[in-house]
DNA sequence: GCATCAGTATAACGGATCGTTATGAAATTC
DNA sequence: GAATTTCATAACGATCCGTTATACTGATGC
């Protein structure tokens, strides 16, 4: 005995409703149809489904436990609609984001779960990497959008790219740092202290080579390396150590006051965080919304990025 | 979006095995049908439920979700199937008894613990009543078996009876009755000792009257009436009280070593229980399966009750 | 890199059945 | 018992389904 599940879902309306009339308009279907439905499964069932000559139609108990299956398919087959309909407007779904490593922690991170305040069904997988690995990510359907710096006159190749901030770098010290208590230190005193290296394959750790340069030094004490944004910071708050970081990630963590950036302007590459995305491929409704999720978010932080900036660097 | 959800199962299928022609095949179609429900649904629903491309055949997030849904309608759907087939066999569905009281208790209600043993989808619904109550119950179609002591002249106007066992009564008492001493207690003995009258509306009322008569008495001292079998037991085990009741419920006690019979023949009826049903409505499957227990189940029985009335009323 | 192969998409077709409107029958309600 | 509601049946057009046959595409082998 297999079934055709509509007709059990009939059924199921009929009984739910309690009657058939009913049922059918539940369902959005005509009288009759359904009417013949019932005979039909009456028929090859070769049992009773209602008691008949009862006009609060009322089903047996086989005709019961049917119509139970029957709505459990009802359900389901609601819920499949609405899954579709959340989808669409990028209320469900999966978004898969990749990024460096300092600024998903330090910012991205936070606003996925601002995200998910409004978006509840939809489930963020985030990973790291840096650029290269970022646009291999993409061209392979890893992800579905990549959040990294990009140098401005990189040219994405099928990738779409959406300018969040501007790449500025700066040098990163703890709040209690000894160099903050100068007006304008100079960059010869960066040589005195420790530093923290940024990971290996970083931007930052060429961006860090080319500050060196800038000074003609060829050599500085690195101490530590390798590690997340946390353990960076935790580090910096233990010592009087220096790295350079985003300037929008010790923005980030401006409310915690164990970190800041010293007042001095180091070279930067033409180089901004963007939002990439694969201009070809389908995507997500889902990774749509989030990416301009993103992308206002930061608009709406930008202003108060650059006074933060200047404030820190400029001591205005 | 409104789903036919039979695409939604075959959807499921193809995911559950990783390919539309296995998937084809789970539900016993060809891979053609299946492939092009793939093909309507992706365009139906306007995103992507594969990725392209891949041979492994690999969901995206959406169609993994909605094949979830699908999986959840074929389970569904394979339960209604298995519950017909179980119902067809009698392994499931309602068997709805009614019968006289003390049968009840005594013998049918743990008939039907053992029925369920190997029927453990089948409900019992159980009810109480004398015939002319559940003559009207099996034509109102409230009950589908009555099993109650019916005249053998008695004729069922549409319903079908089969005698399970003799309607033989016995004077029960607890089994340190001073009477129980005597060889060959005499009628008129058994006015020397307080009475337990049946419920209203039992033949044993009738029977306990008629036995009266038999005796030329005009008069007992009933003390007791209205209980349940528990009841009556109860009050047997407390006093040397006398009561009228069918042989097969003393039988039903005979472990319990409370209760017997004195060795005295009474009057009884033409009269036998018997199983009855409406002939002509159709019956579930396992009220016929229940009902064929409970004959087989009294034959099995027949010589050992009639041994222990020979023992305990004739002393044999 | 090309050939082979398994699996998938497409095409065409016959038929089942679905949903509709129209109408009759049955039962409930007043 | 008449009116009304509800259910069953009939007839019909159209959709959609499942089939076979066939072309196509990605995987696998050397």
């Amino acid at each position: 005995m297999k079934f055709d599940e509509r007709h059990l879902i009939q059924l199921a309306a009929v009984v739910k409703t309690g009657g058939v009339t009913e049922g059918a308009a539940l369902l959005g279907l005509a009288q009759p149809a359904v009417s013949r439905t019932l005979s039909m499964l009456e028929k090859r069932v070769g049992e009773p489904l209602f008691i008949k000559g009862r006009r609060p139609l009322q089903p047996t108990p086989l005709g019961l436990s049917l119509a139970e299956h029957g709505l459990v398919m009802l359900a389901a087959s609601r819920k499949a609609s609405d899954l579709v309909e959340s989808f669409r407007v990028g209320k469900s779904g999966v978004v898969r984001i990749g990024g460096t490593p300092f600024f998903m922690d330090a910012l991205i991170t936070g606003l996925c779960a601002e995200f998910q305040a409004s978006h509840p069904d939809v489930r963020i997988d985030q990973s790291y990497g840096y650029f290269p690995d970022l646009r291999a990510a993409l061209k392979a359907d890893q992800i579905d959008l990549a959040i990294c710096p990009i140098d401005i006159l990189d040219e994405g190749s099928g990738l779409e790219f959406q300018q969040i901030l501007p790449g500025r770098n700066v040098v990163a010290c703890r709040i209690t740092h000894p160099l903050l208590l100068k007006r304008r230190p100079q960059p010869s005193h960066l040589l005195d202290y420790p530093w923290i290296a940024p990971p290996p394959g970083s931007p930052l750790l060429a961006d860090l080579r080319a500050l060196l340069l800038s000074f003609g030094a060829t050599e500085i004490k690195i101490r530590f390396s390798g590690g997340s944004l946390m353990s960076v910071i935790n580090y910096l708050k233990a010592a009087d150590a220096l790295t350079i970081m985003p300037h929008s990630v010790v923005f980030a963590q401006r409310k915690e006051k164990t970190i800041t950036a010293l007042p001095i302007t180091i070279p930067h590459p033409e180089r901004a965080l963007a939002i990439l995305k694969r201009i070809d491929a389908p995507r997500a409704p889902a990774v749509d919304q989030f990416a301009e999720f993103v992308r206002t978010g930061f608009q709406d932080l930008r202003h108060l990025i650059k006074r933060h900036e200047e404030a820190v660097i400029w001591g205005i």
